[in-house]
DNA sequence: CGAGCTAACTAACAAGTGTTAGTTTTTCGT
DNA sequence: ACGAAAAACTAACACTTGTTAGTTAGCTCG
């Protein structure tokens, strides 16, 4: 089989050291070293370090966007439309834990018009989960709190789960994903 | 009144700016700027930039220690003291969200025995947080799921509230309390 | 007034930054 | 085995980084 190009190898190392240490901290000589060639070669792949980051955060920022998309349009209830979200963000969360991480911390350093295509998608995610969440209050099917708490309270969950999934033994996906179910829509008490 | 002595108005600066772009980010000639002031004059007030890391990121995570230890030792139930512990984070949390989002964000990049002793503070909490929690089940209070799920899904919302409670309309902080509970301990359904 | 302290300044350093130009080596299909 | 394409190299650029040394201006208090 074909492995892959080099393109793809430069991102995937990135993927790690950035992870780890941060975007600005990660300087285009540390990502050669990783790769054990000199800086400039990278230039031979990549037009700059911002279509690093950019790329990365924004692959899996439209990843998440078509996910989105297919629930919110599903005819259902909100409460299974939130049930497919959380196994959405637990199946590209497992899978992508570098991208997570590099979504949540360094989104802040994209520029110009990658900054405003990556806003506009958070923007959108957010005002469909909060849609459906006021869906769900106007059927009588979820509480009738303040919808920014819950909305903003399921959210930081599955966003940070990218954290924790790694370090905590990597648990099997159908119980985490029946657990977290069980613990954002009903709660903790017995 | 004696205004802040120079040195905390260069900290308070300093978190406003780190807290926008992230520490490596900031030079010390754009903090200066932002002070009308030129670089080598904050080396009157601070030793070096690991100093402002520092300073703010082990204060607010030795005021969520004392809260934490303050609660750990109370007399009566899990389900309490997780009421509590919903309190004392947005509390902290809203007078607090600079150092809030430098301790989330750059709190990799403190170095040596500072460093050190950010981890075993934060894991020690960590600790204290999930021995309430298996009390809780143990009592029967608490569903009897995995406690890593229920630790980490209360834990991600009440780290990143500071996120959202500026941005959206401030609301009372009572209220705030209240639903909090009500979300994070009973869930979102009906 | 004048000593002492606080807080600012200028000038410079050594190291590290992203990136480019031009060149050489390696790989690979024909 | 040969030519082309891919991928590496060396050398250098202009600029930014944290930090130090040495000096000066302004305020307070005896």
């Amino acid at each position: 089989m074909k492995v892959l190009n080099r393109k793809s190898e430069i991102l995937k190392v990135a993927k790690d050291l950035i992870t780890e240490k941060g975007y600005n901290a990660v300087s285009m000589r540390d990502l050669a070293k990783a790769l054990d060639i000199k800086a400039a070669s990278l230039y031979n792949h990549i037009a700059n370090k911002q279509e690093i980051l950019s790329t990365i955060i924004l692959e899996i920022a439209e990843a998440f966007t078509v996910g989105m998309t297919q629930i919110f349009n599903k005819e259902t209830t909100a409460i299974k439309k939130l049930q497919d979200l959380i196994g959405l963000h637990i199946d590209i969360s497992i899978n992508n834990s570098g991208a997570m991480a590099m979504m949540h911390n360094d989104w802040k350093h994209l520029e110009a018009d990658e900054l405003i295509r990556f806003v506009t998608l958070r923007n959108a995610y957010e005002n469909n989960f909060r849609t459906i969440i006021k869906q769900g209050v106007n059927q009588g099917e979820i509480i009738n709190k303040n919808p920014e708490v819950i909305v903003f309270s399921m959210l930081s969950t599955l966003q940070t789960m990218y954290l924790w999934y790694e370090k905590r033994g990597k648990m099997d996906v159908n119980i985490l994903k029946t657990d977290m179910v069980s613990v954002l829509l009903d709660g903790i008490r017995t």
